[in-house]
DNA sequence: ATTCTAACTTGCCATTGACAAGATGCCGTG
DNA sequence: CACGGCATCTTGTCAATGGCAAGTTAGAAT
Protein backbone atom coordinates (compact mmCIF):
# COMPACT_ATOMS: atom_id res chain seq x y z
CA UNK A 1 0.00 0.00 0.00
CA UNK A 2 2.11 3.24 1.25
CA UNK A 3 5.31 2.78 -1.15
CA UNK A 4 7.60 5.47 -0.67
CA UNK A 5 6.51 8.89 1.27
CA UNK A 6 5.43 11.32 -1.34
CA UNK A 7 4.05 8.85 -4.06
CA UNK A 8 1.67 6.27 -2.94
CA UNK A 9 1.87 4.15 -5.62
CA UNK A 10 -1.54 2.93 -5.53
CA UNK A 11 -3.67 5.59 -4.84
CA UNK A 12 -6.75 6.02 -6.81
CA UNK A 13 -7.07 1.93 -5.74
CA UNK A 14 -7.19 2.83 -2.22
CA UNK A 15 -9.11 5.88 -2.83
CA UNK A 16 -12.03 3.79 -4.09
CA UNK A 17 -11.56 1.31 -1.09
CA UNK A 18 -11.93 4.35 1.30
CA UNK A 19 -14.57 5.43 -0.68
CA UNK A 20 -16.20 2.14 0.23
CA UNK A 21 -15.65 2.06 3.38
CA UNK A 22 -16.90 5.32 4.09
CA UNK A 23 -20.03 5.28 2.17
CA UNK A 24 -20.96 1.61 3.66
CA UNK A 25 -20.44 3.45 6.99
CA UNK A 26 -22.16 6.99 6.79
CA UNK A 27 -24.07 6.67 3.87
CA UNK A 28 -23.05 8.74 0.42
CA UNK A 29 -24.61 11.68 2.04
CA UNK A 30 -21.98 12.14 4.29
CA UNK A 31 -18.61 11.36 2.67
CA UNK A 32 -16.31 13.94 1.34
CA UNK A 33 -13.27 13.98 -0.27
CA UNK A 34 -10.63 15.88 2.22
CA UNK A 35 -12.08 12.18 4.60
CA UNK A 36 -11.55 9.81 1.66
CA UNK A 37 -8.24 11.65 1.74
CA UNK A 38 -7.09 11.31 5.03
CA UNK A 39 -8.19 7.74 5.23
CA UNK A 40 -5.40 6.74 2.05
CA UNK A 41 -2.90 9.24 4.19
CA UNK A 42 -2.80 11.71 1.64
CA UNK A 43 -3.07 15.46 1.21
CA UNK A 44 -6.68 16.37 0.40
CA UNK A 45 -5.98 17.71 -2.56
CA UNK A 46 -4.69 14.68 -3.79
CA UNK A 47 -7.53 13.09 -4.96
CA UNK A 48 -8.18 15.39 -7.87
CA UNK A 49 -5.08 14.55 -10.18
CA UNK A 50 -7.01 10.81 -9.84
CA UNK A 51 -10.48 12.20 -10.22
CA UNK A 52 -10.39 15.32 -11.29
CA UNK A 53 -13.49 16.36 -9.14
CA UNK A 54 -15.94 14.73 -6.55
CA UNK A 55 -17.97 13.45 -9.44
CA UNK A 56 -14.95 12.02 -11.23
CA UNK A 57 -13.91 10.05 -8.38
CA UNK A 58 -17.76 8.58 -8.26
CA UNK A 59 -17.73 8.17 -11.78
CA UNK A 60 -15.42 6.00 -11.04
CA UNK A 61 -16.50 4.19 -8.36
CA UNK A 62 -20.17 3.78 -9.92
CA UNK A 63 -18.38 1.89 -12.76
CA UNK A 64 -16.70 -0.20 -10.92
CA UNK A 65 -19.96 -1.08 -9.51
CA UNK A 66 -21.30 -2.18 -12.98
CA UNK A 67 -18.81 -3.95 -13.46
CA UNK A 68 -18.97 -6.06 -10.38
CA UNK A 69 -22.21 -6.34 -10.98
CA UNK A 70 -21.77 -7.83 -14.43
CA UNK A 71 -19.69 -10.51 -13.69
CA UNK A 72 -21.65 -11.39 -10.25
CA UNK A 73 -24.62 -11.97 -13.32
CA UNK A 74 -22.97 -13.57 -15.87
CA UNK A 75 -21.08 -16.29 -12.94
CA UNK A 76 -24.66 -16.73 -11.67
CA UNK A 77 -26.17 -17.42 -15.03
CA UNK A 78 -23.58 -19.96 -15.95
CA UNK A 79 -23.79 -21.91 -12.26
CA UNK A 80 -27.39 -21.79 -11.30
CA UNK A 81 -28.84 -22.06 -14.85
CA UNK A 82 -32.25 -20.27 -12.97
CA UNK A 83 -33.44 -16.62 -13.80
CA UNK A 84 -34.89 -16.65 -10.47
CA UNK A 85 -31.73 -16.80 -8.95
CA UNK A 86 -30.31 -13.87 -11.29
CA UNK A 87 -32.54 -11.94 -9.14
CA UNK A 88 -31.41 -13.24 -6.02
CA UNK A 89 -27.81 -12.41 -7.56
CA UNK A 90 -28.98 -9.25 -8.07
CA UNK A 91 -30.22 -9.12 -5.00
CA UNK A 92 -26.92 -10.21 -2.92
CA UNK A 93 -24.77 -7.98 -5.09
CA UNK A 94 -26.80 -4.73 -3.62
CA UNK A 95 -26.59 -6.60 -0.29
CA UNK A 96 -23.17 -7.06 -0.18
CA UNK A 97 -21.62 -4.20 -2.37
CA UNK A 98 -24.29 -1.53 -1.21
CA UNK A 99 -22.01 1.41 -1.39
CA UNK A 100 -21.60 0.71 -4.86
CA UNK A 101 -25.29 0.05 -5.31
CA UNK A 102 -26.15 3.46 -4.06
CA UNK A 103 -23.66 5.00 -6.57
CA UNK A 104 -24.65 3.48 -9.21
CA UNK A 105 -28.30 4.24 -9.54
CA UNK A 106 -27.83 8.19 -8.14
CA UNK A 107 -26.44 9.43 -11.69
CA UNK A 108 -26.91 13.41 -10.13
CA UNK A 109 -23.67 12.81 -8.11
CA UNK A 110 -21.80 11.38 -11.05
CA UNK A 111 -20.57 12.01 -14.36
CA UNK A 112 -23.05 9.99 -16.23
CA UNK A 113 -21.93 10.30 -20.30
CA UNK A 114 -18.21 9.13 -18.92
CA UNK A 115 -17.61 6.26 -21.32
CA UNK A 116 -16.48 3.93 -19.28
CA UNK A 117 -19.00 3.75 -16.82
CA UNK A 118 -21.31 3.82 -19.79
CA UNK A 119 -19.71 0.27 -21.42
CA UNK A 120 -19.94 -0.41 -17.73
CA UNK A 121 -23.44 -0.29 -17.34
CA UNK A 122 -23.85 -1.59 -20.82
CA UNK A 123 -21.99 -4.71 -19.90
CA UNK A 124 -24.63 -4.88 -16.62
CA UNK A 125 -27.38 -4.70 -18.75
CA UNK A 126 -26.63 -6.99 -21.52
CA UNK A 127 -25.93 -9.86 -18.61
CA UNK A 128 -29.80 -9.16 -17.06
CA UNK A 129 -31.41 -9.01 -20.88
CA UNK A 130 -29.24 -12.24 -21.89
CA UNK A 131 -31.13 -14.07 -18.93
CA UNK A 132 -33.98 -12.91 -19.96
CA UNK A 133 -34.00 -14.81 -23.19
CA UNK A 134 -31.90 -17.89 -22.30
CA UNK A 135 -32.80 -19.08 -18.87
CA UNK A 136 -35.17 -22.07 -18.82
CA UNK A 137 -37.58 -20.69 -16.39
CA UNK A 138 -37.18 -16.87 -17.89
CA UNK A 139 -39.63 -14.46 -18.51
CA UNK A 140 -39.79 -15.22 -22.81
CA UNK A 141 -42.46 -14.32 -24.33
CA UNK A 142 -44.06 -16.74 -26.73
CA UNK A 143 -42.70 -15.87 -30.21
CA UNK A 144 -39.47 -14.77 -29.52
CA UNK A 145 -36.63 -17.06 -30.11
CA UNK A 146 -33.74 -16.46 -27.77
CA UNK A 147 -31.34 -16.97 -29.99
CA UNK A 148 -32.95 -13.36 -31.64
CA UNK A 149 -32.53 -11.72 -28.58
CA UNK A 150 -28.97 -13.21 -26.72
CA UNK A 151 -26.51 -10.98 -27.00
CA UNK A 152 -28.98 -7.90 -27.79
CA UNK A 153 -28.28 -4.59 -26.16
CA UNK A 154 -31.56 -3.60 -24.08
CA UNK A 155 -31.81 -0.59 -26.64
CA UNK A 156 -31.90 -3.35 -29.28
CA UNK A 157 -33.82 -6.03 -27.70
CA UNK A 158 -37.34 -6.82 -28.99
CA UNK A 159 -40.01 -4.94 -27.02
CA UNK A 160 -41.46 -8.00 -25.33
CA UNK A 161 -38.05 -9.20 -24.20
CA UNK A 162 -37.53 -5.63 -23.07
CA UNK A 163 -40.81 -5.63 -21.10
CA UNK A 164 -40.11 -8.81 -19.58
CA UNK A 165 -36.67 -7.84 -18.19
CA UNK A 166 -37.85 -4.55 -17.18
CA UNK A 167 -40.82 -5.91 -14.94
CA UNK A 168 -37.96 -8.43 -13.65
CA UNK A 169 -35.47 -5.96 -13.14
CA UNK A 170 -37.86 -3.63 -11.61
CA UNK A 171 -38.90 -6.43 -9.23
CA UNK A 172 -35.21 -7.08 -7.98
CA UNK A 173 -34.22 -3.80 -7.90
CA UNK A 174 -37.14 -2.76 -5.55
CA UNK A 175 -36.88 -5.58 -3.29
CA UNK A 176 -32.76 -4.86 -3.09
CA UNK A 177 -33.68 -1.09 -2.26
CA UNK A 178 -36.62 -0.82 -0.80
CA UNK A 179 -34.82 -3.27 2.01
CA UNK A 180 -31.70 -1.09 2.22
CA UNK A 181 -33.93 1.78 3.02
CA UNK A 182 -35.25 0.09 6.11
CA UNK A 183 -39.03 0.10 4.65
CA UNK A 184 -39.94 -3.70 5.62
CA UNK A 185 -40.49 -4.47 8.77
CA UNK A 186 -38.72 -7.94 8.56
CA UNK A 187 -35.15 -6.61 8.78
CA UNK A 188 -33.87 -9.70 10.54
CA UNK A 189 -34.80 -12.21 8.83
CA UNK A 190 -31.85 -12.81 5.83
CA UNK A 191 -33.15 -10.70 2.52
CA UNK A 192 -31.41 -13.20 0.15
CA UNK A 193 -34.45 -15.79 1.31
CA UNK A 194 -37.07 -13.62 1.47
CA UNK A 195 -36.42 -12.14 -2.36
CA UNK A 196 -36.07 -16.24 -3.61
CA UNK A 197 -39.65 -16.40 -1.31
CA UNK A 198 -40.86 -13.21 -2.96
CA UNK A 199 -40.05 -13.59 -6.45
CA UNK A 200 -40.77 -16.97 -6.67
CA UNK A 201 -44.75 -16.16 -6.18
CA UNK A 202 -44.70 -14.11 -9.19
CA UNK A 203 -44.89 -15.62 -12.68
CA UNK A 204 -45.63 -14.18 -16.11
CA UNK A 205 -49.43 -14.48 -17.94
CA UNK A 206 -49.44 -15.77 -21.40
CA UNK B 1 -46.92 35.05 0.80
CA UNK B 2 -44.39 37.92 1.61
CA UNK B 3 -46.44 40.08 4.37
CA UNK B 4 -44.27 42.81 6.39
CA UNK B 5 -40.60 42.56 6.30
CA UNK B 6 -39.74 41.00 9.29
CA UNK B 7 -41.93 38.39 9.72
CA UNK B 8 -42.63 36.16 6.66
CA UNK B 9 -45.95 34.71 7.80
CA UNK B 10 -45.22 31.48 5.97
CA UNK B 11 -42.14 30.60 5.81
CA UNK B 12 -42.00 26.72 7.08
CA UNK B 13 -44.32 26.28 3.74
CA UNK B 14 -42.36 28.44 1.48
CA UNK B 15 -39.08 26.59 2.64
CA UNK B 16 -40.66 23.40 1.53
CA UNK B 17 -41.74 24.36 -1.66
CA UNK B 18 -38.60 25.59 -2.18
CA UNK B 19 -36.93 22.46 -1.30
CA UNK B 20 -39.29 20.90 -3.97
CA UNK B 21 -38.06 23.22 -6.55
CA UNK B 22 -34.47 22.85 -5.96
CA UNK B 23 -34.20 19.45 -5.05
CA UNK B 24 -36.54 18.64 -8.91
CA UNK B 25 -34.10 21.47 -10.36
CA UNK B 26 -31.23 19.81 -9.61
CA UNK B 27 -31.33 16.98 -6.73
CA UNK B 28 -31.27 16.49 -3.58
CA UNK B 29 -27.25 16.14 -3.74
CA UNK B 30 -27.22 19.78 -4.41
CA UNK B 31 -29.61 21.44 -2.13
CA UNK B 32 -28.45 23.92 0.15
CA UNK B 33 -29.91 25.15 3.23
CA UNK B 34 -29.06 29.19 2.16
CA UNK B 35 -29.99 28.37 -1.27
CA UNK B 36 -33.71 27.03 -0.06
CA UNK B 37 -33.30 31.29 2.38
CA UNK B 38 -32.73 33.07 -0.68
CA UNK B 39 -35.25 31.97 -2.49
CA UNK B 40 -37.48 32.00 0.24
CA UNK B 41 -36.66 35.96 0.57
CA UNK B 42 -34.96 35.17 4.22
CA UNK B 43 -31.32 35.64 5.82
CA UNK B 44 -29.67 32.49 5.78
CA UNK B 45 -30.33 31.35 9.65
CA UNK B 46 -33.71 31.42 9.59
CA UNK B 47 -34.58 28.03 8.60
CA UNK B 48 -33.14 27.06 11.05
CA UNK B 49 -35.91 28.30 13.55
CA UNK B 50 -38.55 26.36 12.04
CA UNK B 51 -36.29 22.85 11.14
CA UNK B 52 -33.60 22.79 13.57
CA UNK B 53 -30.88 21.64 10.52
CA UNK B 54 -30.86 19.97 7.23
CA UNK B 55 -31.50 16.66 8.11
CA UNK B 56 -34.57 18.25 9.77
CA UNK B 57 -35.91 20.47 6.87
CA UNK B 58 -35.91 17.10 4.95
CA UNK B 59 -37.52 15.11 7.76
CA UNK B 60 -40.84 17.32 7.25
CA UNK B 61 -40.46 17.44 3.64
CA UNK B 62 -40.18 13.56 3.83
CA UNK B 63 -42.96 13.23 5.81
CA UNK B 64 -45.19 15.75 3.55
CA UNK B 65 -44.04 13.16 0.69
CA UNK B 66 -45.33 10.01 2.87
CA UNK B 67 -48.48 11.84 3.28
CA UNK B 68 -49.21 13.18 0.55
CA UNK B 69 -48.59 9.17 -0.60
CA UNK B 70 -50.97 7.71 1.19
CA UNK B 71 -53.92 10.34 0.26
CA UNK B 72 -53.07 9.27 -3.78
CA UNK B 73 -53.04 5.78 -2.78
CA UNK B 74 -56.15 5.85 -0.80
CA UNK B 75 -58.29 7.95 -3.09
CA UNK B 76 -57.34 5.25 -6.39
CA UNK B 77 -58.03 2.85 -4.32
CA UNK B 78 -61.26 3.84 -3.40
CA UNK B 79 -61.69 5.63 -7.20
CA UNK B 80 -60.48 3.06 -9.30
CA UNK B 81 -60.92 -0.48 -7.15
CA UNK B 82 -58.03 -1.64 -9.20
CA UNK B 83 -54.82 -3.06 -8.01
CA UNK B 84 -53.09 -2.95 -10.89
CA UNK B 85 -54.14 1.16 -10.89
CA UNK B 86 -52.94 1.20 -7.30
CA UNK B 87 -49.34 0.36 -8.45
CA UNK B 88 -49.62 2.82 -11.46
CA UNK B 89 -50.80 5.96 -9.00
CA UNK B 90 -47.76 4.64 -7.06
CA UNK B 91 -45.67 5.14 -9.91
CA UNK B 92 -47.53 8.48 -11.04
CA UNK B 93 -46.59 10.15 -7.53
CA UNK B 94 -43.22 9.11 -7.65
CA UNK B 95 -43.32 11.10 -11.46
CA UNK B 96 -45.10 14.33 -10.44
CA UNK B 97 -43.72 14.51 -6.72
CA UNK B 98 -39.80 13.06 -7.54
CA UNK B 99 -38.11 15.61 -5.07
CA UNK B 100 -40.28 14.00 -2.61
CA UNK B 101 -39.93 10.66 -3.59
CA UNK B 102 -36.44 10.82 -4.14
CA UNK B 103 -36.05 12.03 -0.56
CA UNK B 104 -38.41 10.06 1.14
CA UNK B 105 -36.26 6.40 0.57
CA UNK B 106 -33.09 7.98 1.52
CA UNK B 107 -33.04 7.51 5.55
CA UNK B 108 -29.46 8.94 6.07
CA UNK B 109 -30.51 12.17 4.83
CA UNK B 110 -33.31 12.39 7.59
CA UNK B 111 -34.26 12.17 10.94
CA UNK B 112 -35.55 8.68 10.73
CA UNK B 113 -36.91 8.18 13.93
CA UNK B 114 -38.98 11.33 14.02
CA UNK B 115 -42.52 10.83 15.17
CA UNK B 116 -44.57 12.53 12.86
CA UNK B 117 -42.66 10.89 9.77
CA UNK B 118 -42.95 7.47 11.72
CA UNK B 119 -46.83 8.43 11.59
CA UNK B 120 -47.17 9.65 7.64
CA UNK B 121 -45.31 6.66 6.60
CA UNK B 122 -47.55 4.11 8.37
CA UNK B 123 -50.27 5.91 6.73
CA UNK B 124 -48.96 5.34 3.31
CA UNK B 125 -47.94 1.29 4.27
CA UNK B 126 -51.18 1.33 5.42
CA UNK B 127 -52.88 2.48 2.19
CA UNK B 128 -51.00 0.05 0.05
CA UNK B 129 -51.29 -3.36 2.20
CA UNK B 130 -55.16 -2.40 2.82
CA UNK B 131 -55.16 -2.69 -0.91
CA UNK B 132 -53.55 -5.93 -1.11
CA UNK B 133 -55.99 -7.06 0.81
CA UNK B 134 -59.24 -5.45 -0.68
CA UNK B 135 -59.10 -5.22 -3.80
CA UNK B 136 -60.74 -8.09 -5.95
CA UNK B 137 -57.74 -8.34 -8.69
CA UNK B 138 -55.32 -7.85 -5.43
CA UNK B 139 -52.19 -10.25 -4.84
CA UNK B 140 -54.56 -12.37 -2.03
CA UNK B 141 -53.40 -15.58 -1.11
CA UNK B 142 -55.54 -18.09 -0.85
CA UNK B 143 -57.32 -19.15 2.69
CA UNK B 144 -56.47 -15.47 3.58
CA UNK B 145 -59.49 -13.39 4.09
CA UNK B 146 -59.61 -9.59 3.14
CA UNK B 147 -61.31 -9.53 6.70
CA UNK B 148 -58.56 -10.39 9.14
CA UNK B 149 -55.77 -8.33 6.92
CA UNK B 150 -57.91 -5.13 6.35
CA UNK B 151 -56.53 -1.92 7.92
CA UNK B 152 -54.01 -3.92 9.52
CA UNK B 153 -50.31 -2.77 9.61
CA UNK B 154 -47.50 -4.11 7.58
CA UNK B 155 -46.09 -5.26 10.91
CA UNK B 156 -49.19 -6.77 12.28
CA UNK B 157 -50.43 -7.66 8.79
CA UNK B 158 -50.52 -11.97 8.40
CA UNK B 159 -46.92 -13.14 6.58
CA UNK B 160 -48.55 -14.38 3.08
CA UNK B 161 -50.13 -10.95 2.65
CA UNK B 162 -47.48 -9.27 3.59
CA UNK B 163 -45.18 -11.12 1.26
CA UNK B 164 -47.90 -10.21 -1.69
CA UNK B 165 -47.68 -6.89 -0.60
CA UNK B 166 -44.26 -6.56 -0.62
CA UNK B 167 -43.81 -8.30 -3.80
CA UNK B 168 -46.18 -5.66 -5.68
CA UNK B 169 -44.57 -2.52 -3.80
CA UNK B 170 -40.85 -3.98 -4.99
CA UNK B 171 -42.26 -3.66 -8.28
CA UNK B 172 -43.85 -0.55 -8.55
CA UNK B 173 -40.97 0.93 -6.45
CA UNK B 174 -38.28 -0.65 -8.10
CA UNK B 175 -40.19 0.49 -12.12
CA UNK B 176 -40.30 3.98 -10.44
CA UNK B 177 -36.71 4.33 -9.15
CA UNK B 178 -35.18 2.36 -12.59
CA UNK B 179 -37.15 5.21 -14.46
CA UNK B 180 -36.38 8.01 -12.59
CA UNK B 181 -32.99 7.46 -12.76
CA UNK B 182 -32.60 6.72 -16.22
CA UNK B 183 -31.72 2.92 -16.56
CA UNK B 184 -34.88 2.39 -18.91
CA UNK B 185 -33.83 2.95 -22.59
CA UNK B 186 -37.17 4.16 -23.59
CA UNK B 187 -37.23 7.49 -21.82
CA UNK B 188 -39.35 8.72 -24.25
CA UNK B 189 -42.33 6.95 -23.56
CA UNK B 190 -45.10 7.68 -20.77
CA UNK B 191 -44.09 6.01 -17.89
CA UNK B 192 -47.84 5.51 -16.60
CA UNK B 193 -48.34 3.55 -19.80
CA UNK B 194 -45.24 1.37 -19.58
CA UNK B 195 -46.11 0.81 -16.37
CA UNK B 196 -49.40 -0.32 -16.95
CA UNK B 197 -48.42 -2.70 -19.07
CA UNK B 198 -45.75 -4.53 -17.57
CA UNK B 199 -47.70 -4.61 -14.58
CA UNK B 200 -50.36 -6.42 -16.08
CA UNK B 201 -47.95 -9.20 -17.37
CA UNK B 202 -47.37 -10.31 -13.99
CA UNK B 203 -49.34 -12.67 -11.72
CA UNK B 204 -49.17 -14.58 -8.24
CA UNK B 205 -49.03 -18.36 -8.57
CA UNK B 206 -51.71 -20.22 -7.62
C1' DA C 1 23.51 12.41 -15.55
C1' DT C 2 20.01 15.34 -17.02
C1' DT C 3 15.52 16.30 -18.16
C1' DC C 4 10.80 15.46 -18.21
C1' DT C 5 6.62 14.70 -16.16
C1' DA C 6 3.23 12.30 -13.36
C1' DA C 7 2.16 12.29 -8.55
C1' DC C 8 1.67 14.71 -4.57
C1' DT C 9 2.01 19.03 -1.49
C1' DT C 10 0.92 23.53 0.56
C1' DG C 11 -1.79 27.55 0.29
C1' DC C 12 -5.78 29.99 -0.79
C1' DC C 13 -10.83 31.28 -1.64
C1' DA C 14 -15.93 31.06 -1.89
C1' DT C 15 -19.63 28.39 -0.04
C1' DT C 16 -21.85 25.80 3.38
C1' DG C 17 -24.01 24.14 8.01
C1' DA C 18 -24.25 25.25 12.61
C1' DC C 19 -24.26 28.19 16.42
C1' DA C 20 -24.53 32.63 19.28
C1' DA C 21 -26.28 36.98 20.23
C1' DG C 22 -29.06 40.67 18.98
C1' DA C 23 -33.19 43.03 16.59
C1' DT C 24 -38.15 43.16 15.47
C1' DG C 25 -42.94 42.99 15.86
C1' DC C 26 -47.07 40.23 17.14
C1' DC C 27 -50.12 38.87 20.96
C1' DG C 28 -52.00 38.53 25.35
C1' DT C 29 -52.46 40.57 29.87
C1' DG C 30 -53.10 44.30 32.93
C1' DC D 1 -54.02 51.66 25.72
C1' DA D 2 -49.50 50.43 27.66
C1' DC D 3 -46.26 46.98 28.30
C1' DG D 4 -43.92 42.78 28.62
C1' DG D 5 -43.18 38.14 26.79
C1' DC D 6 -41.76 35.50 23.11
C1' DA D 7 -41.74 33.51 18.59
C1' DT D 8 -39.61 35.02 14.47
C1' DC D 9 -36.01 36.71 11.85
C1' DT D 10 -31.21 39.05 11.42
C1' DT D 11 -26.25 39.71 11.58
C1' DG D 12 -21.90 37.83 12.77
C1' DT D 13 -18.77 34.15 13.33
C1' DC D 14 -16.40 29.52 12.96
C1' DA D 15 -14.78 25.06 11.21
C1' DA D 16 -15.17 22.12 7.24
C1' DT D 17 -15.57 21.38 2.41
C1' DG D 18 -14.68 21.49 -2.82
C1' DG D 19 -11.99 23.40 -6.11
C1' DC D 20 -8.14 25.90 -7.99
C1' DA D 21 -3.19 27.64 -8.37
C1' DA D 22 1.53 27.21 -7.70
C1' DG D 23 5.22 24.78 -5.87
C1' DT D 24 7.83 20.16 -4.63
C1' DT D 25 9.31 15.41 -5.18
C1' DA D 26 10.68 11.20 -7.28
C1' DG D 27 10.48 7.85 -10.78
C1' DA D 28 11.17 7.12 -15.81
C1' DA D 29 12.93 8.13 -20.28
C1' DT D 30 16.71 9.41 -23.08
Amino acid sequence: MTKGTYHHGDLRRALLQAAADAIAEHGVAAISMRDLARRAGVSHAAPTHHFGDKAGLLTAFAAQGYDELAKALSTSRLASNSFLELGVTYVRFAMTRRAHFEVMFRPDLYHADDPELLRAKARSADALYAGVADLPDGLRHRGETAERARGGTPDSAPSDIRQAGQAAWSLAHGFATLWLSGAFPDRDRDPEALARMIFGQLKVIQ
